[in-house]
DNA sequence: TAGGCCATCTGGTCCT
DNA sequence: AGGACCAGATGGCCTA
């Protein structure tokens, strides 16, 4: 299933980085450990570790019956026939004693599948490193998991495409429980984080226009996803230009709602994020249950807990990739 | 130390 | 036949 979704998004992801405003994976994913993994070093090491397995592996092999070598045919059937004995015949090809020959042949053979299928995955890793440049909240140093970053980009062209529907800004709120439908504690941390720093910088930039901003102040509505979000749960609110709670619009624990159809809830709010700021913070594991930001005289949208590293290479995409000036156009109407 | 995440190997299946 | 794709197995690394 997973791998299908992945499927399904690859091709885009290899457009837009054909497109060429995807900065080079392969720059910042040498830096990674996940990416040099397998250095050409390794891979030496690699294919040795593989060769021995094959070795040990082909020492009992007689499955190997698609390898057709006349030179060993004759081989093959003396050597089959000794130790029939007691066991019942079996029906099919005969099974072919694996000769030196047929060995070492087997052997390339299954290096040159590993190979590909070593390229194959780092095709899909690299792919899979265009995507997180794309989805809200994007790290250098604290990459999204695979599972979650296809979670994110899933909630995210979902989020977009309700705009686009809707025509209309959702609220922060809504956004960001939309972004973080079904992920983890910390990537939900994450991506709250970041759109709560936009949030504050946005107020920022614009508390000069009186009345601009709305901070919801009832519930939030529903979510169209049939599963809960209840970790957007914040025990601190701070309205007004303060900042945004999420826990005022948020479920209690297990909570579900599904918007009935073609009804949509957030129709009348204003968006309260920016899709510009200039440094971000992020925690692989923030407290359980606490979002990264906003206590009660906290400095707003700042992070300060000790757990929390500094921000200064997280980014949503938005700032790095062009093609979102437009989308930030429209978000600053 | 357990659990999560990941890279890799491997054999099976499908397609060209 | 060979390549692509897939899923299971395995082991390493990291973190709580």
């Amino acid at each position: 299933m997973l791998s299908r979704l992945f499927s399904d998004v690859l091709p885009d992801v290899q457009r837009l980085a054909a497109g060429g405003w995807v900065e080079d994976s392969a720059s910042e994913g040498s830096k990674t450990k996940d990416d040099c993994h397998l250095r050409e070093d390794e891979m030496e090491d690699s294919e040795t570790r593989a060769s021995s397995r094959a070795d040990s592996e082909m020492a009992g092999d007689d499955d190997d019956d698609d390898d057709d070598d006349s030179l060993d045919d004759d081989e093959e059937e003396g050597g089959g026939d000794e130790n029939d004995g007691d066991k019942p015949k079996k029906r099919g090809p005969k099974k072919r004693q694996m000769t030196p020959a047929r060995a070492e042949r087997s052997k390339v053979r299954r290096q040159k599948a590993n190979a590909r299928e070593r390229t194959r995955m780092h095709d899909l890793n690299s792919a899979l490193d265009n995507l997180r440049k794309v989805v809200p909240c994007y790290s250098k140093t604290q990459k999204l998991s695979k599972i979650e970053t296809l979670r994110l980009a899933k909630n995210y062209i979902w989020a977009l495409g309700e705009i686009l529907r809707n025509g209309k800004r959702p609220d922060v709120v809504s956004y960001v429980q939309t972004l973080c439908k079904g992920l983890s504690q910390p990537t939900t941390n994450l991506v709250a984080g970041c759109l709560q720093l936009n949030t504050r910088n946005f107020l920022t930039e614009q508390c000069t226009e009186p009345g601009r901003f709305h901070v919801p102040s009832s519930p939030f509505a529903a979510h169209p996803y049939p599963y809960p979000c209840s970790r957007l749960a914040s025990p601190h609110y701070q309205g007004g230009s303060g900042g945004v709670n999420i826990r005022s619009h948020a479920y209690g624990p297990g909570y579900e709602a599904v918007y009935p159809p073609g009804q949509d809830s957030d129709t009348d709010r204003n968006y309260h994020y920016s899709m510009h700021y200039s440094g971000l913070t992020t925690a692989r594991a923030p407290a359980p249950h606490n979002l990264p930001f906003g206590p009660p005289g906290a400095r707003i949208g700042g992070a300060h807990s000790e757990n929390i590293p500094p921000f200064h290479d997280v980014h949503t995409h938005h700032d790095r990739a062009p093609p979102y000036e437009d989308l930030n156009a429209f978000f600053h109407n």
